[in-house]
DNA sequence: CATGAATGAGTTTTCATTCAT
DNA sequence: AATGAATGAAAACTCATTCAT
C-alpha cells in the first residue's frame, strides 16, 4: 500500500508548506519535489499527477481529522458538549499547524471546479458528523424541534469556516482557540432558540 | 469617467457571462472581449488588466448591492427586522441573476490572493453594515450585551455565505428565498440567545 | 484564406530547413519559429499544432508537385512518354531540393502511424496518377493486358522511391537525373512484357 | 556468448510483440520488460541501451532470414527460378509472422537516421544477395546485358519492399503469397527486357 | 477611439538508464 | 545474475498584453 511508504507522506507534507509559503499557483511540481529531497519524476510513482497530489493531501488531512473527531465524541452524552468538542477541535487542529490552515481556508480553494468537487465529497463525511449532532439534540430536546437540519448545518460549518478563514487572513495574529466558547455559545443559541 | 461609457458596463457583463459559462480559468480576455462585441485590445482602453477587469466587476455588482441594502434598513426600527431585510435582500439579489450567482460564489474564489484580498476590501463596507445592525440590537435589548461583534458578524456573514454556496453548488435546484424565514430564525437566537 | 499569407508559408519553408538540417526529432518548435523568424506562438496561428505544420509541409510541397505532373502529362500520347516524364519529373523535383528530398525520404517517416495515415491520403492522389498511366498502356496495347495493375503501381513506386532514397542516403553524392532513362526502361519493360 | 542465452531471446520476441501491439513511440523499455518476464534492469545486462535491442532485434531476424534464402537458392540454377524463390520467401517469412512483418514495415521505420542507417547496414547482405542473382543472370544471358545493377537491385528490392509495406498496411487483408508469381514476372520482365 | 496580429514566458510529465541491494 | 526504485532532462502550447495602423 503506497499511503504507508514513506515518501508518501514526505511528499504531501512538503506540499503542503510549498503551497502554504508560495501560494497555490507557484506551487510547482518542482519545488514540492525539492522540497520532499526527492526527484521530480519521484511524485509520479506515488501519484497519478499534480491534481492527485492535493486531492489526497486533503483527503489525508481531513480524512484524519474527521476520524479524530468521532472517537472524541464517541463518549458524549449532550448535543450541546458535542457540539463544544466539535468547534474546539476543529480550531485546534488548525491553530496547531499554520501551514496547513493556509493551505485549506485559502490556498486550495484556488483549485479549479473538478478539485473542489472531490475535496467536497472529502467534506460529506464532515457535514454528515454536523447533522448526527443536531440529530441528538433534537431528539434530548436541546434544540428546538422546529429547526432545519440542513440551514443549522450550513450555519454551523459557515461559521466556524469563516471564522477560521478571517483568522488566517489576518494573518493568525490572535489566538483562535479563545473563541471557542464564544462561538459555541452562538451557536448553540441559534440552534435551541425558542 | 470611464465607468459611465456604455462599453465599461458591456465588458463587466460580458466578463459575468463569459466566466459563468466557461468557469473562471477558462475565462479568456479574448473571449470576454467577443461577448462584449470589442476587440481583445478594447478592454485595455477600459481597464488596467485582466484582474482589474474582475475586481471592477465585484466592486461593481457588490457595490449596488450594498447601496441598495442601506437605502432599505434607513427606514427600519429594530434589528431583528434589519437582519431579516438583509438577508432577503442578498438572497433576492443573487436569487435574481443565477450568472452573478455562480461567478460570486464559486467561479470568482478560484482567484489567487491578491485579488481575492482586493475583493475583501470590498466586502467590508458590507460587514461593517452587519456590524451597524448588531450594534443596534445590543443598544435596544434585542441582542444579548455579552455577543462579541466580531464573532457574531463571522456567524452571519457564514451563515448565509455558506447557505448560498450550498444552494449555488446544487445547481439552484431549490428556491433560496423559502430558507429566508428560517435562516432569520437560527441567527436571531444565535445573537439574542441569554 | 490563411494558406495565402506570407507567413503560412515561411513556416513551411523553415520547417523543411530546421527538419533537414536537425532531424525530424530535432525539430522543436522553437527552432522552426526562430529559423521562420517569428515568435514560437505565431505558429500557432496559423497551424493548429506541430503535427498540423507537418501534414501541411507534405500536402503543400507534393501538391504542387502532383498537380504540375497532372498538367505536363495532358498533351503526352504515349503511357511510354508519360511513364518517361512522371520519372523524369519525381526525379527533378526531388534534384532540384536537397532538404526538401531528405525530408520526404527520411525524416518525415519517422512520424507516427497518425501521421504517416495523413501523409498517404496525399499520396493517394499520386498513386491513381500511376494507375491511370498503365490504364492508358494497356488500352493502347503499350502494357501487356495480364498485368496487375495494383503490383504494376506498386512496383513502380517503389522502384522510384527506393532509388530516391538510396540517392537521399548516400548525401546525393551522383546525379539522381541521369538514372531516368535506365529506370524507365526497367519499368517499361515490366509492364510491356510478354 | 550471450547470444545464445535463453533470456536474450526472450527478451527480443518480447519486443517484437510490445512494438507490434502498442507501436514504435509506446514501446516502452519497461513494457518490454514485463513482456520477457524480467525486471527492467536485466534488459541491460543483454543489451547496451533500448536502441542495441530494436538493432540486434532486426540483426536476428533479418539474420535468420538472410541465411535460409542462401540455402535455399545454393541448389538452383537460372536467375528467373532464383529471384522466384526470393520473392516466395520474403513474402512467405513475413506472411507468417504478422507482428514481424508490422515491425519491420511500418514501426521500425519511425527510428531516428542512426538506428536506419545501422538497420541498412543488415540489409547490405540482403542486396547483395540480390546483386549476385542479377550478376548469375547476365552471365547466363537470362538478363538483359544493358542493366545496370545498381538500379535493378532497387527496383526488386523497392518493389518487394512496397508490396509487403502495401499489404501490411491493409491490415493482412488478403494474401500476401498469392502475388508472388505476378510480382515475379513484372520483375523478370523488367530485368530481361532487351 | 478601436483594432487584432504578434509576442514569448512558463510548467507538467514521461521514460531510458543507473545502482544499491 | 537479477532486481526495481529512483533519477532528471527535455519540449509543446496557452494566453495576457502590446502597439502599429
Amino acid at each position: 500500500m503506497r499511503r504507508n511508504k514513506p515518501k508518501y507522506k514526505q511528499i504531501i507534507d512538503a506540499a503542503v508548506v510549498v503551497i502554504a509559503e508560495n501560494g497555490y499557483h507557484n506551487a510547482q511540481v518542482s519545488k514540492i519535489a525539492k522540497q520532499a529531497g526527492v526527484a521530480d519524476g519521484t511524485i509520479y510513482l506515488y501519484f497519478k499527477n499534480k491534481e492527485d497530489v492535493l486531492i489526497s493531501l486533503f483527503q489525508e488531512k481531513m480524512g484524519q481529522f474527521v476520524e479524530k473527531i468521532y472517537e472524541e465524541l464517541a463518549g458524549i452524552e449532550t448535543a450541546a458538549e458535542k457540539l463544544h468538542v466539535l468547534i474546539d477541535k476543529h480550531f485546534s487542529f488548525l491553530a496547531e499547524d499554520h501551514h496547513l490552515a493556509t493551505v485549506t481556508q485559502l490556498e486550495l480553494r484556488q483549485s479549479n471546479k473538478d478539485l473542489r468537487l472531490k475535496i467536497n465529497d472529502v467534506l460529506k463525511d464532515y457535514l454528515t458528523l454536523i447533522d448526527s449532532i443536531l440529530q441528538t439534540g433534537i431528539e434530548t430536546d436541546e434544540f428546538s424541534e422546529n429547526i432545519d437540519i440542513r440551514l443549522a448545518r450550513q450555519m454551523i460549518f459557515g461559521t466556524i469556516d469563516e471564522t477560521v478563514t478571517t483568522w488566517v487572513m489576518n494573518d493568525h495574529r490572535y489566538g483562535l482557540i479563545e473563541s471557542v466558547d464564544k462561538v459555541h455559545s452562538l451557536l448553540l443559541n441559534g440552534c435551541s432558540g425558542s
